[in-house]
RNA sequence: GGAGAGGUACCGAAGCGGCCAAACGGGGCAGACUGUAAAUCUGCUGGCUCUUGCCUUCGGAGGUUCGAAUCCUCCCCUCUCCA
């Protein structure tokens, strides 16, 4: 095989492992161009990702493009995490109805280093170059109006938010048009080969294609992955929304919520938060089809899977062990959190349901606690408890449960 | 600069002097059913007391009234049309 014919077999190689779960790659054949400049020059491509520091937690959906990140990274490629410190303090006007806060410098760099923190949970540090928008910093207002005459106000508008926004008469500060043409400049500065993002940011990165090509540059190559639809089934996923698994949910409650999401799901996540073989996955999805798999048990994988990723293998089996004790058998968890109790609460071996829920912190107001135990929510020592009225007898040790998932023990004296 | 419309609980949205802690829908929570899935049914969804009431809440600050989310004044914010 001759050189030109290498490059062209590791050109595919690359694209294929890239190709997964990826929505869409404008434009395909100047990726392929650009892995193939990169082999035969020996230079890396430089893979641009732009963070938002408003929001500091990580969760599973950021890893759907740390994920491609990484994989860059292991085709060996350099990959440049913007922190939008910048624009922050602007405020990202992607599929918000209105307009965000904007964050004080403090805020950002803090929230930044927490960041910083879990990315590198997923990402090789030796190929990532983390930095700011020090650009903007030292830009004149000549700079500025250089950058915002490459745009035009009706193409700027053409974006769904945008026009959204506008029809249903919801404001839009004339700030926040600045936004896209803001991380298009990233890329401008960094002179990005690839940008990633999430289908959400198909606009900007347009853009930033646009600009780049307005500034002399070749056009970096946007990449899109889907949006992880969160623990809901239905809206992305979001930590305000709180339908979310976060990558330093601890080993229990990672497996607990990926057990509740709905069946839709297990495939799309197989395929975006795991390195299951795509044969694999598509044996899966056919047993499931066909009833041969429970998806259930499918679900078990994939929440095995990604408590091992975060947590490690004894993790996830022990979180398994307990989820399926706790709530396929019904049975009470081994760590319950302990409670002492004030001894004036019990008299006579008895307590009241509603300071017990209270002092074990199960709910939130005595209000709380009255309608827990009308729902018919509450027992203690496996007994339930339908009046809340009832004075309930304790003892040390005595396991106080709410719902399905509320546990407290009880320490007396 | 001018003329209108509007800001209600987690969200959307009724209410327009007392019967309003505030209809209805969504969401959330709990129960039944289950696979912590979906669908379905039922109930709950400000706090404190405990069922009698009390306290906080309807953009903000004042005011009128026995009594205001509802009326008045000023202020803040948003939208639409005109210039």
């Amino acid at each position: 095989m001759n050189a030109a014919a290498h490059v062209q077999a590791e050109v595919e190689r690359q694209m294929q492992v890239l190709r997964r779960g990826a929505v869409e790659i404008l434009e395909e054949h100047e990726l392929r161009e650009k892995l193939a400049r990169s082999l035969r020059e020996g230079r890396p491509l430089r893979v641009k990702l732009g963070m938002d520091p408003s929001a500091p937690d990580i969760h599973l959906g950021h890893t759907v493009v740390l994920r491609k990140l990484r994989q860059f990274q292991d085709l060996g490629h350099q990959v440049i995490l913007v922190i939008g410190d910048f624009t922050a303090r602007v405020g990202d006007p992607t599929g918000r109805k209105t307009t965000r806060p904007a964050l004080t410098v403090e805020q950002v760099r803090a929230n930044a280093r927490t960041y910083a923190d879990q990315v590198f949970r997923i990402l090789d540090p030796q190929r990532t170059r983390l930095v700011y928008q020090e650009w903007f910093e030292e830009m004149g207002f000549d700079d500025v109006l250089r950058l915002a005459a490459t745009y035009t106000v009706a193409r700027m508008l053409e974006r769904e938010d945008f026009k959204n926004r506008l029809e249903t008469g919801q404001p839009i500060s004339l700030h926040e048009l600045f936004y896209p043409l803001m991380q298009a400049y990233d890329s401008v500065a960094l002179e990005a080969d690839v940008e990633l993002g999430g289908t959400d940011q198909k606009f900007n990165l347009l853009v930033a294609r646009d600009v780049q090509r307005e500034y002399g540059q070749e056009p970096e190559v946007a990449l899109l992955m889907p949006l992880l639809v969160g623990t809901d089934g239905v809206e992305k996923m979001s930590k305000s929304l709180g339908n979310y698994i976060g990558l330093t949910d601890p080993p229990g409650e990672m497996y607990g919520k990926t057990m509740s999401i709905p069946d839709p799901l297990i495939v799309p996540y197989l395929e975006l938060l795991t390195d299951m073989p795509e044969a694999e996955i598509e044996r899966i999805r056919q047993a499931m089809a066909s009833g041969d798999l429970n998806p259930r048990d499918a679900k078990m994988m994939l929440a095995r899977l990604l408590v091992t990723q975060y947590h490690g293998e004894a993790a996830a089996r022990e979180a398994e062990e307990r989820f399926v004790q706790v709530f396929q058998r019904r049975e009470l968890p081994e760590d319950i959190p302990e409670v002492r109790l004030e001894p004036e609460m019990v008299r006579s071996g008895a307590a009241r349901v509603v300071d017990l829920l209270v002092a074990a912190g199960l709910v939130e107001s005595r209000s709380e606690a009255r309608r827990m135990v009308r729902q018919g929510a509450v027992s203690v020592d496996g007994r339930r408890i339908d009046d809340e009225q009832a004075a309930v007898a304790v003892s040390d040790g005595s396991v106080v449960r709410v719902g399905r998932r509320r546990f407290a023990r009880l320490r007396l004296g």
